[in-house]
DNA sequence: CCACAGGGCGGCA
DNA sequence: TGCCGCCCTGTG
């Protein structure tokens, strides 16, 4: 991969298995705007940036080579090895048909207590209702960040500035039966720097201890304590099981009329370590090529 | 107006 | 342990 720097872009040639559309509509990831030009403008670590895949380049606008170096090589997993991934994951033709749909999927490092409040409104929610709650209560209690292409974006509140705030301001943002969770998650964070500490080693713990303390929260279950550990804490042996990766399992996989736990030990043994991102690559799949489901 | 979508929790076998 | 009704909001 060779780095470019221009100043306002950054241009990223030669990189493999790296597809911005991919990334971003993989489920993974809520605070993004889809612009006209088909660039995606992100808002994250109170930054807001512009990816755009451009011939083989990946195009980096709004950023400069300190953020790029400090922030968004880590964010977008870009020293991981995807091609050795992929050649791990193609055991059989299911994951060879899903894989070839979306080589240049990415798992990104994602901020864990924004994915933890992120995820916990995606509980009994769906995709486009997630982004709205998400960014009304950024614009609500975040911080102004700046104005780019015509709008203005806000940074996702912080733990003091959600914890801090009436539970009718977050009933407001439309949070619903999920506002009294993610208040008194961020009450609890702010009033224990052992469990932000905590928290913040999930990417270092074992999978296991991880999801135990998750899980000791009101509105994180199996699911989104998956969902966090493996959208911000680089657990990809995490498989989170929606309503939709059910579907899929039990379509794709002799798995019809199983249950959640029994899919949970089918991923673990044929998938392994590598179970997370066998669950975005068949997502994707699923949603891209609208395969009729069970 | 109604039916339905979408995880977690608490009550109750 | 497993099942079931409920939580909230928006869409068809």
């Amino acid at each position: 991969m060779d780095i470019i720097d221009n100043k306002t872009k950054i241009i990223l040639k030669n990189i493999k298995n790296f597809n911005i559309k991919e990334i971003f509509e993989c489920g993974q990831i809520f605070r993004y705007f889809l612009e006209d030009d088909g660039s995606y403008t992100l808002t994250a670590h109170s930054k807001v940036v512009n990816f755009k895949n451009v011939d083989d380049c990946i195009v980096i606008d709004h950023t400069n080579l300190e953020d790029f170096n400090n922030i968004w090589v880590n964010y977008l997993d870009i020293n991981t090895d995807y091609e050795k991934i992929i050649s791990e994951l193609e055991i059989d033709d299911v994951m060879k048909t899903a894989i070839s749909f979306g080589r240049g999927i990415r798992i990104l490092n994602q901020d864990k207590y924004e994915i933890m409040i992120s995820f916990m409104i995606s509980a009994n929610n769906r995709i486009p209702m997630i982004r709205k709650v998400i960014e009304n209560l950024s614009v609500a209690f975040g911080k102004y960040i700046c104005k780019y292409r015509g709008r203005d974006y806000f940074a996702f509140p912080t733990i003091e500035e959600l914890a801090n705030a009436d539970l009718e301001d977050i009933k407001n943002c439309k949070a619903g039966f999920r506002s009294e969770r993610i208040r008194e998650a961020a009450i609890r964070l702010r009033d224990n720097a052992d469990e932000v500490d905590l928290l913040h080693s999930i990417d270092e713990i074992p999978y296991e201890k991880g999801l135990e303390f998750l899980k000791t929260y009101k509105g994180i279950g199996d699911k989104i304590a998956n969902c966090i550990l493996l959208f911000s804490g680089k657990q990809v042996a995490a498989f989170p099981i929606d309503v939709w990766i059910r579907r899929i399992m039990q379509t794709l996989y002799p798995l019809s009329d199983k249950s959640d736990k029994e899919i949970q030990k089918f991923a673990k043994e044929k998938f392994g370590d590598l179970a997370g991102y066998a669950q975005q690559y068949l997502f994707y799949y699923a949603r891209e090529t609208n395969i009729k489901l069970k």
